[in-house]
RNA sequence: GGCCCGUUCGUCUAGAGGCCUAGGACAUCGCCCUCUCAAGGCGGAGAUCGCCGGUUCGAAUCCGGCACGGGCUACCA
């Protein structure tokens, strides 16, 4: 097995670039990433951008965006270069060239003359006859090379398909997940390699690029597997080793069906605009048909590239579980510090609900940190703290219609009010303890239940009937609103 | 059709012959805390380990068959 100079495994990830990068695929480069990193070895970005259609530069950069919000860095690929690129395979074209060259020279290609329309004739015949082998009948596997290459220089067209070497038996797929698995060659086309207008395909030019790029563990998804015996033909015709294989199950959807558009955000960048942490996506995805051991499920990336390894991958499909991928994401945000909650949770998601301008948590530190540590534990998702903060924006709150009625439509809402205005009136340090110590009599003095005293002291400072605890909101809110505010409820309660 | 893969609570999983009267997590339910909403603490319910046979003193774990699901079988990747 070739390995680097360290003699430490190298792995890839080699999306196609299709415009986003799906869940699926992000959870192989996960895995990809985190087995390179525990292992200290090396790790590819490659992009397969053989299918010009669909693949632009636009699409490229949005799968580099993805990934490196992920945080998963790699050693090798676009933009950090390399020793064995280009790492785009359509500047590789020449050198995939040269090597179909080589095996049609050397008897193990050949030219291939059959025109669709023939091959879909000789699939249906077999189909009848109900042969169990219903591939390409190697109809132009003995054409005399020399004449064959004749044909094709004079331009008839045609195709390459690689020869399955006669007599090569079973061909043994060595795979760290599922064990050997074993193909019987004769169950093996004669695959194309490269397609009448001269491009290679896929199967061809993957395992080119993995054996220049000296790659020792192929991981990668399950719907491989039946492929892998054709690329390992590949692998002999080119006269490379086999790596080793490691093909991981696929992410479904609630449905049990494979993960698809209908099953709503699939693709990592949605996830990420609906204010995901990237750490949580990347642990939750970790966590699909893999484990650490039988009770860990918050694991930081930095754990996950110490401690991932192939063999606790399990070969069973997982079904994505948006739910937990929230959870997971309020743990990560309780895992932050005041500062840090108020920097990367709070200012943007105000920012973004135009409540406050960048730059306002250094203004005013002191008011955010409050502010995070009672929004903290309230916000699951990043965007969510804008509203929870709303009520402290602008003179009065924004009063709904279901609070009104019940906090202020009733008789023991005029008095609590009154008192409590009384009371915070004279009150001289404006913090939370002492504003929950002022009020903290009053139900009592007044014959009131707490319950009924508090909602409607909340209803009047938040326009809301659940907020967080009221001392340190009204702190936020600074005495002279707060008791405006009390005003103003004070004309509509009963 | 053929070939390959898979099958443990609703979901993610632990489990590599006796530690399993199957453990953990999410979700769910209840209780506690409590001025609301959360958070937190405690507890409950939830899996005849797909089915049927076999091996064994003993099987979720090993073997075989079947069923179901998935993948591949492209001049897509």
């Amino acid at each position: 097995m070739s390995q680097n100079e360290a003699g430490k495994p190298r792995v890839r990830f080699a999306p196609s670039p299709t415009g986003k990068l799906h869940l699926g695929g992000a959870r192989t480069a996960i895995f990809n990433w985190a087995f390179a990193r525990a292992t200290g070895g090396t790790f590819v970005l490659r992009i397969e951008d053989t299918d010009p259609t669909r693949s632009t530069e636009e699409n490229e950069g949005i799968i580099l965006r993805a990934m490196r919000w992920l945080g998963l860095d790699w050693d090798e690929g676009p933009e950090v270069g390399g020793p064995y690129g280009p790492y785009r395979q359509s500047e590789r074209y020449d050198f995939y060239d040269e090597l179909i060259e080589r095996l049609l020279a050397e008897g193990k290609a050949y030219y291939c003359f059959c025109s669709p329309e023939q091959l879909e004739a000789d699939r249906k015949a077999a189909q009848e006859r109900k042969d169990p082998f219903q591939g390409y009948q190697r109809r132009c596997r003995n054409i005399d090379p020399a004449e064959a290459a004749r044909r094709a220089a004079s331009g008839e067209p045609c195709v390459v398909r690689l020869k399955v070497p006669d007599g090569r038996g079973d061909v043994v797929v060595r795979d760290l997940i599922h064990g050997d698995v074993v193909f019987n060659a004769k169950e093996l086309d004669d695959f194309v390699i490269r397609r009448t207008d001269g491009t290679p395909t896929y199967n061809f030019v993957v395992v080119a690029d993995d054996i220049a790029m000296k790659m020792t563990h192929i991981i990668r998804g399950d719907d491989h597997v039946s492929n892998t015996p054709r690329q390992v033909l590949v692998y002999e015709a080119l006269g490379a080793p086999t790596p080793i294989f490691a093909h991981v199950p696929m992410i479904l959807g609630p449905d049990g069906k494979k993960l698809s558009k209908r099953h709503g955000a699939t693709s990592v960048e949605e996830w990420r605009d609906d204010g995901y942490e990237s750490e949580a996506l990347v642990n939750c995805l970790a966590l699909l048909s893999w484990s650490l051991d039988d009770k860990t499920t918050i694991i930081p990336r930095e754990v996950l590239g110490r401690e991932f390894s192939l063999e606790r991958v399990s070969k069973n499909p997982a079904v994505f579980d948006p739910k937990k991928l929230l959870w997971m994401n309020g743990e990560y945000l309780q895992a932050k510090s005041d500062e840090e909650f108020a920097r990367e949770v709070l200012e943007p998601s105000l920012v973004a609900a135009g409540l406050e301008e960048r730059g306002c948590v250094d203004a005013r530190p002191e008011w955010f940190s409050l502010l995070a540590q009672i929004l903290k534990p309230r916000t699951k998702l990043a965007p969510e703290a804008a509203g929870l903060a709303r009520f402290l924006y602008g003179e009065l709150p924004e009063m709904d219609g279901k609070a009104e009625r019940k906090g202020l439509g009733n008789e023991r809402a005029r008095p609590s009010l009154k008192a409590a205005k009384a009371a915070l009136l004279g009150l001289e340090s404006w913090e939370g303890d002492a504003i929950d110590a002022a009020l903290e009599p009053l139900p009592d003095e007044l014959g009131i239940k707490k319950r009924d005293f508090y909602q409607a002291i909340r209803v009047a400072e938040t326009g809301s009937l659940a907020s967080p605890p009221l001392g340190p909101s009204l702190q936020l809110l600074g005495k002279d609103r707060a008791l405006k505010r009390l005003d103003a409820s004070l004309e509509i309660a009963g």
